[in-house]
DNA sequence: AAATATACATAATTTTCTTATGTATAAGTT
DNA sequence: AACTTATACATAAGAAAATTATGTATATTT
């Protein structure tokens, strides 16, 4: 194989801060490797995430204020270890209704007869 | 009021081709103006599309030949009514097979419990 | 007469990604 | 011992798709 490449749908475009927001609220901390580690595993290979996409949102968010990061040393490799701070909880909160609105508002769109 | 917005959720990024072939599936044909009317009303001012992303969307499409133009004079007034191609109706069926593998793949990462 | 609605268009900028590249250590393979 | 893959970070160049702003023109409503 090659590098690692995000599904060919567009449609994920937009939704990398959710998912690292959501990933984070549910595991207290995590380190970004891990977390493109995770989504694979999470949705059967069909996602996966860059770094040039994971890095620079990590960044990103950290300088918002949603996350906080720790550097801790394993196996003598780096590791940064980030968290949700607690603005970083309630945007995830925001996030995910935000999602649930988007799934509902499609699914309003793509079939109508169901809204 | 002032111009018009998307939604200001990121997530519609990637998806307005997926929402203009649903439209123009179901249809028959439409025109630029009446597309973006049309979802305002179906969201219920949920995703307002703005004209600097429908109309480069249009000819994009077309260009792909995704679309048929064809143009029309009302009231004295222009209307470029457009209409899928053969190939358009083929690549709706695959947005939105997309789109359904999105919002689970999406379920899937924030409730992994009912993955 | 002025404002709003209808109907198109495009340009400048921003955001967010892909692709490519770089550094470094550990572990597994030939 | 040498090579490849995995772990773990980072950033830069470019592409894609949007936002924001602006422009033109006609019709309708206030």
């Amino acid at each position: 194989m090659y590098i690692c490449f995000m599904s060919n749908s567009k449609l994920y475009k937009g939704s990398l801060t959710t998912i690292i927001l959501k990933l984070l609220n549910e595991n207290d901390k995590m380190y970004g490797y891990e977390i493109t580690q995770k989504v694979k595993v999470l949705t059967k290979g069909e996602l996966n995430i860059t770094e040039g996409a994971l890095y620079p949102a990590l960044h990103k968010l950290e300088a918002e204020g949603l996350l906080d990061v720790e550097v801790a040393k394993v196996d003598n490799r780096l590791r940064k270890y980030y968290k949700l701070t607690e603005n970083g909880t309630k945007e995830t909160v925001n996030k995910l209704e935000e999602l649930a609105e988007y799934i509902k508002t499609m699914q309003a769109l793509v079939n109508p007869k169901l809204a």
